[in-house]
RNA sequence: GCCCGGGUAGCUCAGUCGGUAGAGCAGAGGAUUGAAAAUCCUCGUGUCGGCGGUUCGAUUCCGUCCCCGGGCA
């Protein structure tokens, strides 16, 4: 087999990027495609960077084989990441797998990560600004907002003005990017991207949702989360990585009854799907091209026809 | 067969002392730039079981029929 290099080449793509739903089939496709175009996968997934978060993730990392992939169990549950730890890392995958001379292959559903990359946020970085964290400790969430507003006047994180965590934060970028110039923005590599999206009807994604919960619960997923609660990653940790471990935890604490559980998470995750296509309808009036896949026709096969129409 | 309950939104039900009705859940759409599977916003017309009667007007009162519970024979 002759395996083309994906390095060169002017203008043909430089980027696979596969998204979709929650149970659309991504990981399944992805791989075929990797394995055909001789890539390696790059996961947009902002869970399944945790190491043990498997069954609550969906991680299925048997279906890898012998592909290789990035931004999966890189981090301890409950450390920090975040878009610019995305961007950071997926830059840093990016350049890795292309100077092999392979093709890279961006796969996931977190709509922010995927979005970032392809419409190329600017990130700058700003450590940690001790002095300034005790000076704002002391203010009121109205000044807080006053303050950040007075900074940002378009404010472009609208859900940023409610807690007073996400409040200093965003007050500490501001800061630091107004105290320096771009030299410290992340450097994205430059991206020709050829973008698909697997679609499926919404009442078959909510079957294989409920479905795919039942053999996870039965599954060993509870088992997952005590097990996180016992290596002690706090509770309100779990809360915030959503869905799967907040309702779990929920369970665990005895908040609710293995029913509530099963059926809130289960409308929970099918809003979740929901909320996803969203993302996907936003990047697509903002300009990202989707060429979109119907999932219930072997998608790959047309997936590497259009790629291979596109290649230099 | 008789006696009691029920029959109202996809589901569970509330309500209208007669002026054609509203919650929860389910469902749909949107926002989204440092926790994003997070966080936040918006959206409720349905022969009020059928048919008659009373009434200016019935989902509401009356009659009758049908269906679902439960009880008695």
């Amino acid at each position: 087999m002759n395996h083309p290099d994906h390095s060169g080449a002017a203008d043909s793509p430089n980027l696979l990027v596969i998204l979709g739903p929650t149970a659309s089939g991504k990981t399944r496709l992805a791989v075929a495609a990797a394995r055909a175009l001789n890539g390696e996968i790059i996961s947009a997934d902002s869970r399944q960077v945790f190491r043990r978060m498997d069954i609550g993730t969906g991680k299925d990392l048997e279906e890898y084989g012998e592909i290789p992939y990035h931004l999966i169990d890189i981090l301890e549950p409950g450390e920090e990441f975040s878009v610019f730890d995305f961007q950071r890392h997926f830059t840093e995958a990016f350049n890795l797998v292309t100077s092999r001379g392979r093709l890279p292959v961006l796969a996931g559903g977190t709509g922010l990560y995927l979005d970032s990359v392809l419409r190329g946020y600017r990130m700058v970085t700003a450590p940690e600004n001790p002095e300034l964290r005790r000076e704002l400790e002391e203010l009121s969430l109205d000044q807080l907002r006053e303050r950040l507003l007075a900074l940002v006047p378009e404010q472009h994180n609208t859900t940023d003005l409610l807690e007073k965590e996400r409040l200093v934060r965003a007050i500490e970028i501001a800061l630091h990017q107004e105290g320096r110039g771009s030299a410290e923005v992340i450097d994205l590599p430059e991206l020709r991207p050829l973008v698909f999206g697997i679609r499926i009807e919404r009442e078959i994604v909510r079957r294989r949702i409920t479905e795919r919960l039942k053999s996870r619960l039965s599954g060993g997923m509870i088992d997952e989360v005590r097990r996180l609660l016992a290596d002690g990653v706090p509770i309100a940790r779990l809360e915030s990585y959503g869905l799967e471990y907040r309702f779990v935890s929920r369970y665990l604490s005895g908040e609710m009854n293995r029913n509530d559980m099963f059926q809130k998470l289960n409308s929970a995750i099918h809003d979740f799907a929901k909320r996803q296509d969203s993302w996907f309808r936003k990047m697509e009036k903002h300009g990202v091209e989707i060429i979109w896949l119907d999932a219930s026709a072997d998608p790959l096969e047309k997936l590497l026809k259009e790629w291979r129409s596109r290649e230099a």
